[in-house]
DNA sequence: TTATTAAATAGGAATTATTATTGTTTAATA
DNA sequence: TATTAAACAATAATAATTCCTATTTAATAA
């Protein structure tokens, strides 16, 4: 995801009806920021520097706020507590179960091969919003790039 | 998933060189009967009608145990706590987003197109083990089944 | 069947993660 | 500039999980 400018994310508040304040920003910037798909903690690491008196509480509640507006997005995970993303693009994740990393993982053809065999399938008291991929792997050399190719 | 015989149960866990306890049979009937891929504190709930005594600590222990010698997995989930499956064949999981249901989706058909999709692919520095759909969905009726045909 | 023993367990303290509460502050608007 | 509903701080409360230590027990050998 490309990092975005302050006066976007800005306009981004803004137009859902929030006030755009400067935690809000400082919580969007560091969660698309953080590569991770960052904890609550993370967050918290990210921002205290330039924040230092944020509480908690309102950290939680302004995550919470954000995601019910659809700026940010929960990440599912297996790990027991939450885990944010800005990317709101349609991709999917690759679970790295020796690093413990979530990557993603945009692949348009694959999205459209999903999208055209779902298309044919008879949903019975269903509707469909989304369909992504959860890839479980392991990354093999914890200083080289992956991909997908 | 198929209910499987508290026989079938013991052999199971004695033949991954753990004890058979009652908690540990009792624990693994509660993740297979119980269908919402159960959180520890639904578990707990199943087992303590016939295990009252049974410690939390314990119960988060075995879970864990049971997980490392594959005999449960994790769910992924968005909820920030644990859940479980006893299920380790092949599956997807629907994820309704009204009714928080999170429901198993078999289907060898797009297991193989899957296959044979990443088959093709040049991957770097990473090593792929399980490639399974995340479904986001709405359950349209409570009270009606739902399936994909 | 008995003795042994490493593993399993209870019980609850400790820690971590998240939510709730209440008074104060502030961004946006008129 | 004044207003006000929303945002925020601070922290208590709650929920979820892990840690710790003494006790119990399943499995095995004799």
């Amino acid at each position: 995801m490309n990092l975005i400018s302050v006066t976007d994310i800005k306009h981004k508040i803004s137009s859902v009806g929030l006030k755009a304040t400067s935690q809000r920003i400082a919580i969007y910037q560091a969660v698309m920021k953080l590569k991770n798909h960052p904890t609550v903690e993370m967050i918290l690491e990210e921002i205290s520097p330039l924040h230092p008196s944020i509480s908690v509480g309102t950290l939680y509640k302004n995550l919470e706020t954000l995601v019910e507006v659809s700026l940010l997005e929960k990440v599912k995970s297996e790990e027991g507590n939450y885990r944010f993303e800005a990317n709101l693009d349609k991709h999917n994740h690759i679970y790295c179960s020796n690093t413990k990393e979530i990557i993603d993982y945009q692949d348009d053809e694959l999205d459209l091969i999903l999208f055209e065999y779902f298309k044919k399938k008879k949903l019975k008291n269903l509707k469909i919003n989304d369909i992504r991929l959860q890839i479980s792997a392991e990354r093999l050399n914890i200083n080289k790039e992956i991909s997908i190719q």
